[in-house]
DNA sequence: CATGAATGAGTCTTCATTCAT
DNA sequence: AATGAATGAAGACTCATTCAT
């Protein structure tokens, strides 16, 4: 999956790393309150204190903003994860604190998450599946913890059966975000991490005992 | 939950009904393709079979066509729902059997749920809580047949156990609408929903086992 | 000066007049409140009591409307004149009371007045040189009574001098509508038709004067 | 009476002006042919020499051309007055030439003074009361030239006949335009100023020798 | 590099007018 | 004669993008 370079007429790397993200730091909180479409360049511009002439200094056009919020907003998700998450570890323990972790940082993230899903269609053609990409890329890490502990017998499931797993652990982390107008008033995240933990490792250890039982 | 209307200057009611039913025809496909933003009012005229001029005779604004849409969305999901769903029974095939119906619903309306989800946020202010108190309703229908199984002793479940199984098992089911850019190269809808209910119920056997223990 | 008719597709002469008088009177008090401009044919047709497809009946263009409307105003303004005054009369007294009759109009018929005078120039090219005409007409009632008195010698004016002040009390009459936001919180219409008669008759009567001296 | 400021994105004040001009100079001469209503901003744009986009960077609403249209004219007016009038003239004299100055700047600024008149009715509820304002404040010029004469004992009029007599003056002038189509084929301007200025001058002499008489 | 004025294609929305019933 | 649904041309306004300074 090649990268999708955004195109910058200024020369000096460091100055691009700089504006974008004063850029990027701007947009995500103008796309939170009103969405990637009813945010004008301009504003963008505004909110990340230079001009819009500066702005397309930086990028050509207004989607290659939004493509910069996205990937950042992955990455972060995604550096924040392999701080937390020791894949490495096959056990029941790491894998709920791996569940805990993430589900942290959805938390804390909650806004970035709820902009990455509902603008991720209006990104161009070619940034979609490198974006997309990403995302499967961390549906991976937990796809890794989950084959770790079949290998070390920790769990017996088939490799179907830990994709999907992954994938579930995944959606209901951002769960906590997209769907906070019903759940937050129901469930504190602790709540939530408990939960939820609980139920994802009944569908893991019944298997262990169904193994065991054969 | 007060109804929200639009305002229509025509007054034959059953012809309201005709020409919105083509207008959210139309509308539905041109939002899956290119979502509501990069979607003209005239685009939906045409795709509805109407002049621009007859579109505004049913709508007040371009958002109009937005709840319109979602909320017959709402209705139909509904409804199919209903059909066959019979929440009186607390049975564990009962249960099966309403999340493979949801599940094949939601695989049918892929499109419209992928709409709905996007568009969302783009509903006015006083549209967007009446369309989520639709969804609640539609997540209700699963705590209410997990509440009648823990009446029946099916199983043992707390209230709020119960919540957040509902909120899992709607969500879970979208999810292979809004991720089926994964899902559908690695499951056929009649796996995942297999290989789904087997993990719900491990969720809550488990908890009926828990309960047998005591 | 030819007259201006407005066609109608329907025969019946009576049905005409008083379709066009509910016409009239509702376009009349919308005229008023938003001008020609803002108001809609449809706006018309509610506040005439029938449907918009009748209003068409009985006009072919909108600015038909405003042509009858304005045209109506002024056959009742002179309609009222014709009442009040005599032009017969060639004395001060007759000429002080054509004026208060004249003034006292002017103050029951602001709204129409304000009405011709912003709108006019909205009315077609062919119906605005028949309404100026009848505008003229009008002035002249005030012209005859003044010659009456030149001949009767009750003042030396010259026709010029006739044609000047005749249009100065047509606008002085209508000054009381067109500048009530100043006028009227200063006079009450009694006083002003008091002063401005005044001034007025100070126009003549030193003529008369003069003409004695010489 | 605050002043009321059109919104301009645009920084430079130097050039708010330049391009404001151009807009008002393009914009009266199109208003004056075919009024406000039917003068689109496009037409705007292009008479004023640049884009419909550039015109809406130094206006919010095409009612805003419309008010600074009407606010430049009514400065320019009482810019011409200005200079023409001297009130601290307590004169017979004084008076006459302010007469005729005035009368002058209404026949050279005719069109300006139409528009104006029809056209006010459009301004916005905030715009209209400060216009009206500017208004009176011309009115008071003449107010205050027979202030001054009668304190120097040139003429002899209470307050409310200053005030009339002053708003007599004024709409006299404004005449001139606005009833060009009537005399203009009878009155040259020159006729026109003397014997209008000759009939106003008899309601006050008269009175200064009521005055005498006493 | 930075700025912000200029551009005009594109969008929503209105409304006079028509015409089948 | 009356109705009101349908039409689409036209208009106000926005905003991504460019480019001269």
């Amino acid at each position: 999956m090649k990268n999708v370079e955004v195109h910058s007429s200024v020369k000096d790397e460091r100055l691009i790393k700089v504006r974008r993200d004063q850029m990027i730091k701007g947009a995500v909180s103008l796309f939170k309150q009103k969405g990637f479409h009813r945010t004008t360049t301009r504003e963008i511009a505004k909110a990340s204190g230079f001009s819009i002439g500066t702005l397309y200094e930086y990028i050509e056009k207004k989607e290659d903003v939004l493509y910069l919020v996205v990937d950042r907003i992955y990455d972060e998700v995604k550096e924040r994860l392999k701080e937390s998450i020791d894949t490495a570890i096959g056990t029941i323990e790491g894998l709920k604190s791996a569940i805990a972790a993430y589900f942290r940082v959805m938390d804390d993230m909650q806004d970035e998450v709820l902009v990455m899903y509902q603008e991720a269609k209006s990104l161009t053609k070619d940034a979609l599946p490198y974006v997309l990409n990403k995302e499967l890329q961390m549906v991976q890490m937990f796809e890794d913890i989950l084959k770790r502990m079949t290998k070390q017998k920790e769990i017996a499931m088939s490799e179907k059966e830990i994709q999907l797993c992954a994938h579930n652990i995944f959606v209901l982390g951002q769960m906590w975000g997209f769907r906070r107008w019903a759940l937050h008033s129901m469930f504190s995240i602790e709540d939530y991490i408990d939960m939820q933990t609980s139920l994802i490792l009944d569908g893991l250890t019944i298997r262990e005992k169904k193994g065991d039982e054969k």
